[in-house]
DNA sequence: TATTCATATGAATCATCGT
DNA sequence: CACGATGATTCATATGAAT
């Protein structure tokens, strides 16, 4: 299907082989309504890892995420953005999403391109791997910068829509989605991942419903497993994707021919009511709630010490205020938020409250 | 107060006055074991900002965060980095904080300086001031990177403490704490807020909880009101600030003189195990808490026979606890002190037990 | 059918010390 | 510096078998 865009012509709802540059360049200046690109990460892996339980993690090594050094990944970023820059249309805009390990480089690019950003928006995944060997933080975020094509760009973005998706709260710069996984994960014919990185559909989800109108132009440069053009697709938007992989190229086409334009009822989103959040005890400590060294009691007057970590001394005790709680009574477990009291003007109060205080702020 | 730092000496605990570039460059090369730094965001704002009651928003319009180009803000960045690496320690570390206006610049100027970025780490605010215009997404969190001084640095990570802050769930890279609000906000004479951009004692209590020690000296270039110093202080590390405006001098010194450091045991946190001394298998046997010939067994039944020199026998296989465990699972690693058990009075108990009994007599 | 248990796995720059 | 030995280390989901 084409798209008659002024005097020429778009290649809509396709998938165009070889490089994305060259297929950019191939394409109508100041065509496209906005870019989604999900660029190699550049991780530049060293050794095996392997999970305590000794299985090993199947690492993103393929060569399209080798780059020699961060100027090559530089010069390969600025390449395909100047291409990106010159399909859009004067008041389109651009998703980009990457790791510490590039993301840095790319918000660096798009403002010294031109490019004016709007928001950095923080993927918080549910359920990220774990960081195996303790060494570091769990690495539990992706960011995604959204940046429009000028400073003056009459962006498109649908507020009331993103509120209504918040249950009528405006929309946060973080976004708390899981991972791509179960059914939504496209499998090759021997049943393994398809794709090593293939993007939730929630993601791109909240994206197109976000920053595009329906029977816009949305072009992915980094097609991969077609996520970009299976939500655009569904949501009644074209698209145009970029792809050298074949095999990536077959199973896009494959995934795509399933995917029903949705009708207007179906479109309608049921939020779930999320479960309480769970508060660490250490943010009281870390928010200065309780004292580091201050003292808590139990019912039957035992007193323990807060530190500066959120655990609790008492004799020769030492844990979370539950275990705590559990060995000063024998039990084999114990809530430690009923158990526990500090004093206030000189009046028992259980420390629950604290953590109620803390998640009427975070509601 | 200075202390002695090789064959220097070091202004611990004062605020140095002037320019952060020439205060660091007065300093020994590699004396510092932590920054951690809030530098301007270059947030180029336009025009005056209301609410929707008409009330104006207090704006961040100082001169300090005036630049004229990403290029005089790169410029800028990379002269303050070069000599915040200069007094790095070589197992040293930094942490830098900012918004989408800046944090790409600095993410793209720390790596190319040399430093290897260890997590990028996302401060998500429970009260961010929201989008009044409606026109982007509320901008609810800044970006922290946490970076070693080079790809090989020893830096030091709490893992332990960090997840006891976070009951018993490995930390990961997004934080979930509140503004500075409030009375923990430093106020000037007239009852106005003393500094724009105060960042909360919690997130600080974070940083150097996890990622120093008791008695690290830490570096703050652009100190403002304080925080850094008021939470190192309070936790037993020393500091450093630069700082070139008198108003926020007088501010943060005020800020000081009221923190009192946390007792020892409010400063003790959990241990990790690799601090642990180190316990030779063999020494079991020598103390025969195990007897040669005893026999152990591993999860799946497994046996193998303890020697008279500390090794294992099971079929073919001869060599240390770790090296027979591997060999049975066919592993390539394997920590035979949670491997193996032995048996006493009809139970199967872990090997690990004794080496705890051993250095409970060590301390 | 409901519940429990065991197993698999995801964009990861993932160890340290002594010889 | 290279190498080998020691030994520390995981969270949320999805899936499928067993009860």
């Amino acid at each position: 299907m084409t798209k008659t865009q002024g005097a020429a012509s778009l290649p809509l709802n396709q998938i165009l082989r070889g490089d994305c540059i060259d297929a950019m360049d191939s394409l109508p200046a100041a065509s496209i309504d906005l870019i989604f690109a999900d660029p190699p990460y550049n991780l530049q892996l060293k050794g095996a890892l392997h999970r305590p339980d000794n299985s090993q993690v199947d690492a993103v090594d393929d060569a399209w995420d080798q780059f020699s050094s961060f100027s090559a990944y530089d010069q390969f970023t600025r390449a395909w953005l100047k291409a990106a820059r010159r399909v859009l249309k004067p008041d389109g805009a651009i998703w980009v999403i990457g790791s510490y390990h590039n993301i840095f480089r790319v918000g660096t690019a798009l403002q010294d391109a031109g490019f004016w950003i709007l928001n950095d928006v923080v993927w918080r995944k549910t359920n990220p791997m774990p960081n195996f060997k303790g060494k570091r933080l769990t690495n539990a975020h992706e960011t995604m910068i959204w940046a429009g094509r000028d400073e003056g760009s009459k962006y498109t973005f649908n507020y009331d829509a993103l509120k209504a998706l918040n249950e009528g709260v405006q929309m946060r710069s973080d976004w708390t989605l899981p991972i791509c996984s179960g059914h939504e994960r496209e499998k090759d014919k021997d049943g393994n991942k398809a794709h090593p990185t293939q993007k939730p559909q929630s993601l791109l989800h909240r994206v197109l419903v976000g920053t595009t109108r329906p029977g816009d132009v949305v072009l992915d440069p980094f097609f991969g497993s077609g996520t970009t053009g299976a939500v655009a697709k569904m949501l009644g938007r074209d698209f145009i994707g970029c792809e050298r992989d074949e095999s990536y190229i077959t199973v896009a086409e494959r995934r795509l021919a399933r995917v029903r334009k949705l009708d207007k009822s179906a479109l309608e989103v049921t939020q779930s009511k999320r479960a309480e959040p769970r508060v660490p005890f250490g943010q009281l400590v870390e928010r200065g709630m309780l004292r580091p060294g201050e003292k808590l009691v139990n019912a039957r007057g035992q007193i323990a010490k807060v530190r500066a970590d959120g655990t609790l001394v008492a004799d020769q005790l030492t844990g979370s205020i539950h275990q705590v709680g559990a060995a000063l009574d024998g039990a084999p477990s114990c809530n430690g938020w009923t158990y526990w009291s500090f004093t206030r003007e000189g009046q028992k109060v259980p420390i629950d409250i604290l953590r109620q205080q803390i998640r009427a702020e975070m509601r």
